[in-house]
DNA sequence: AACCTCTATATAGAGAGGCTATATAATTCC
DNA sequence: GGAATTATATAGCCTCTCTATATAGAGGTT
């Protein structure tokens, strides 16, 4: 794939490996209330603006069924709104409210809770060493982000 | 909690938040065929031997049952085995067999594979650093562990 | 030994969230 | 203007989770 590789593939693995064991781990202290789905689709709202329900649906790697069914939910919530599209009499527009961005933060919150009292299990050292790696785990997140809105 | 703080407030709360939304990120880009709790229920049973449903159930954080109902499915899936206790006769040992211990592997592979492709978008000197944090990351991993499984 | 209480698991029934198949309404293209 | 296409909605089903409750074995008391 990419011209020359950056590690040998044992490290690969072993690193994917370990990245894929924790954030099952870790999503697995966090209660959900909301589904990942939702919260998943609101960030996206939050970030690329109203988008219509099939977009959504692929961008979030869901039927559009589903998709309708879980805006429906989160519009009863108060956390989105249906507009129409004055170019496309059959287009619903999904626009999050304050409300969804409310849910949104406090979602973030609560995971980030989560995951800082397992942080808090690692020596001072660790936790620095840790703290160096910080913008590569947000590269991470981005480079996954823009595969996944590109869904225009 | 700590004694001293090994990060500040601020990096404590960014590092928690970037990790917290990876894990979601990394989470939804790999398809799930078999339930995360039935994932990490095998992972258990594999990493601690023969445990009892109420065990099981807590260590999950599910209801008791829950943790029935998921034991009877992958029973007939054939991924793991209930054992009568000699010593109680109200106790079902849940054991994993062969196929279940196949199942994880694969489930961990497909995993790692998909965590892989999202790496393969790093420099190979971001790839580098992340690699440094290795064994941090699976520090994190064991720190959970360690309370989880604490439910015997 | 009979009984009561506690514990381990199972069953019943309901709700959320996902899917496929299909219906409906608006748009687009001859 | 009518057929084909596209966007969303609806119907019906499956899985996973929950609470409430039933059943069966264990343990202690008299």
């Amino acid at each position: 794939m990419t011209p020359r590789a950056a590690l040998s593939s044992g490290d690969r693995d072993r690193l994917a490996g370990a990245i894929y064991a924790l954030s099952a781990t870790v999503l697995r202290r966090v209660p959900r209330e909301v589904s990942l789905t939702a919260i998943s689709t609101l960030a996206t709202l939050e970030r690329t603006g109203p988008r219509r329900i099939t977009e959504l649906a692929v961008v979030q790697g869901v039927s559009q069924p589903s998709m309708t069914s879980l805006v429906t939910t989160l519009e009863r919530a108060g956390h989105v709104e249906r507009r129409s599209d004055p170019a496309d009499g059959r287009v619903a527009l999904v626009c999050v409210t304050d409300s969804g961005r409310a849910t949104l933060r406090e979602r973030r919150r609560a995971g980030a809770q989560s995951v800082a009292e397992l942080l808090d299990g690692l020596s001072a050292q660790e936790a620095t060493g840790l703290l160096a790696a910080l913008p590569l785990l947000e590269r991470l997140r981005e480079l996954d982000e823009q595969q996944r809105d590109a869904g225009s």
